[in-house]
DNA sequence: TTAATTCCTACCAATTTAGTAGGATATGCA
DNA sequence: TGCATATCCTACTAAATTGGTAGGAATTAA
C-alpha cells in the first residue's frame, strides 16, 4: 500500500496539475483545498522539489509550479520519488535493486512471478499520468 | 513491498508444493532448507493453517502438508493472509476496504488510476499459482 | 524594512516489522 | 503408562518506519 505521504503527494500534484499554467501555488493553499496537514505537506513539496517534478519561487507572490506538463508526469514516478519501489521484492525492483540472499535469482520461482506482477502493475503506471487523473476534473474546483 | 514474512512464506509454501504428495514435512525440514528462522517460521505456517491453506499433524510423524494441490493456490490470497491489501490505496482494495475521508469516490481520479493498477497486478496474481511457481524446480531439491 | 513565502534541522509518539523465549498441547510408539 | 517428537500458544523485544510537529533560517517582492 501507498503511504499516506505518497496520497498527499497525489493529491497535491492534483491540485497543482488543475492550476498549472496560472502561475505559482501557496503550500497554504493547497493545503486547504486538499486537507493535507501543512507542515507535513512542506516536507513533500521539498521532497518533489528536489527530485525534479516541481518549481518554486520564495517570497510573496511565491509558490509551487509543476517543471512539466501534467500528461508528462506519469504515476510511477510519483510514487517512486515519494513512496520508494514498485516491484513487490527487492530483487526485481528496477530502480532500487537489491540482491537476496539466500536465494538464486536464475532459478527461483518466486522472483519469475514477481517479475510478471511487477511488468503488469508498471504497464498501467508508467502509461497514466497526472493529466488522466484529473480529467474530467479540471475546472471543477 | 512485500515483508519478509511474506517472502518467507512464499518459499515455504514453495518448498511443500515440491513436496506435495509426500506426507507430512516438518517445521525443521522446511526452516533448514529454506533457510528460514524457526520460531519465525512456525508463526507464519501457523497463519496459514488458520487461513485454511496448511494441514497439520502433531507429534512424531507429524508436519505440514498443503490442503489443495499447488495449482489451486494462487499467489494473490498468500499475499493477502501474510502481507494484507494489494490494492495500492485502502479504498480500491476488494478485500480490505477502507473509506477514505476527505474524498469523494465518485469523482477522485487517484482512485480511478489505482482500481485500473490493482486490477492489472490482480490479474496476474490471482492467475498465477504455486505450480506456476515450482515450474522448473520440481525434483531439483 | 517588512511581510510573505519556501526551506532546513530536529524532534516526537504510535505502529509495524522481524524476530526470540518458553512452555503447553497433542500424537505415535514401545 | 511414559517418553520422544511435533505443533501450538502467549508473550516479549529491538529496530525501523510512519505520520506527523516545532522553530527558525533564507529568500524575495513591494
Ligand atoms: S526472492 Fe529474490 S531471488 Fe529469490
Ligand atoms: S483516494 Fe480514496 S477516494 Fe480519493
Amino acid at each position: 500500500m501507498l503511504s499516506k505521504k505518497t496520497q498527499y503527494a497525489f493529491k497535491a500534484l492534483e491540485y497543482l496539475a488543475i492550476e498549472y499554467g496560472k502561475g505559482p501555488v501557496k503550500i497554504a493553499e493547497i493545503s486547504k483545498y486538499q486537507k493535507i496537514p501543512l507542515k507535513f505537506l512542506e516536507n513533500i513539496l521539498v521532497e518533489l522539489k528536489n527530485a525534479g517534478m516541481l518549481e518554486s519561487k520564495k517570497g510573496k507572490g511565491g509558490g509551487y509550479v509543476l517543471r512539466v506538463a501534467p500528461r508528462n508526469i506519469n504515476l510511477a514516478n510519483v510514487i517512486r520519488i515519494i513512496n520508494g519501489p514498485i516491484a513487490l521484492l527487492p530483487c526485481v525492483s528496477l530502480n532500487f535493486y537489491e540482491k537476496c540472499k539466500d536465494c538464486d535469482e536464475t532459478t527461483c520461482g518466486m522472483r519469475k512471478m514477481m517479475i510478471i506482477a511487477r511488468d503488469a502493475t508498471l504497464r498501467v503506471l508508467e502509461k497514466k499520468t497526472m493529466a488522466d487523473m484529473i480529467k474530467g476534473e479540471i475546472d471543477v474546483m
